[in-house]
DNA sequence: TCGAGATACCTTGACAGGCGAGGTATCTCA
DNA sequence: TGAGATACCTCGCCTGTCAAGGTATCTCGA
C-alpha cells in the first residue's frame, strides 16, 4: 500500500459519510467497499473505522441500529443523517480548496538547480 | 482560514522541502512565503514548523547553518540535500496518487436520495 | 526615550486521530 | 474438527499539531 495514512488523515469521516450517502451499511461492508473502490491501495484499519463511527454518531452525523440477521454474525447498521449530509457537502467543498492549496504549496521547478 | 490542519497534515514536510528546492531559506521566511503563496488561507504554526525542520534534519533531508547577519535577529538557514530532493519527488508522486484515491473514495451521487 | 510591533529563534505539554494488538462470537466448508 | 471468513469491539501507544510560553534584536512613532 503506497498511501501513507497521514495523507488520508482527516478524510476518514468524509469517506465513511460518502459511502453511507449511497444507503445504510455496516462496518465490515464499509471497510470492504473502501478496499474495493481503492483497488486494494487503501484499507481502513478497524480501530480507525470504529473510532470514526463513534465520533460521527456522537456528533449526530450518523445514526445506528442493530440489524435483525436471522443467521450469521450480528451487524450494526449506520445511516447518514441530514446533519451528516451537510457535513459531507462541507467536507467535499473543503477538500476541493485544500487540494488546490496543497498543489500550490508543493509546486517546485523540475530540473532547477541551486548550488 | 478555511483549511483545517488535518487536511494539510502529512504535507508539512513536503511543503517545506518544495520551498527549499528554490534555494536556501530560514524559518521565518519559509513561513511567510507559505502564507503568501496560500494568499492568507493557510499559515503554519511555529511549533509545527520547527518540529518539521528538526525531523527533516534528523533524517538528513535538509542541513542547517547559522547566517552571519551583521544586524537584526540571527537566522538559521536551511538547505535541501540530495536525499531531501529525492524525498520531495517521492512525496509529490505520492500526493498525486493520494489525490486520485481520495477523489474516488469521497465521491457520492448529488441529489441521490435513499430513504 | 519609551514602548509597540516586527523580525527571528526555540521548547513544553496537551490533544486527537490512527493503529497494532488483543479480544469476542457466529457461520461455512473441507 | 479446525481453519477462515464474517462481524463486532477496546486498550494503549505513537506521532504531528498547536496553544502558550519564552528569548533577543531592530525600527519607528509619539
Amino acid at each position: 500500500m503506497a498511501i501513507t495514512s497521514d495523507l488520508i488523515r482527516g478524510h476518514t469521516e468524509t469517506i465513511i459519510l460518502a459511502h453511507l450517502y449511497g444507503g445504510e451499511s455496516y462496518g465490515y461492508e464499509v471497510n470492504k467497499s473502501i478496499f474495493d473502490k481503492s483497488e486494494g491501495r487503501y484499507e481502513l484499519k478497524e480501530a480507525t473505522l470504529y473510532g470514526a463511527f463513534r465520533r460521527l454518531e456522537e456528533t449526530g452525523c450518523i445514526s445506528s441500529f442493530w440489524g435483525d440477521e436471522a443467521t450469521g454474525a450480528r451487524r450494526r447498521y449506520y445511516r447518514i443523517t441530514d446533519k451528516g449530509k451537510r457535513h459531507l457537502r462541507d467536507n467535499t467543498a473543503e477538500w476541493g480548496d485544500a487540494k488546490n492549496l496543497i498543489d500550490t504549496l508543493i509546486k517546485y521547478e523540475e530540473g532547477q538547480t541551486n548550488e
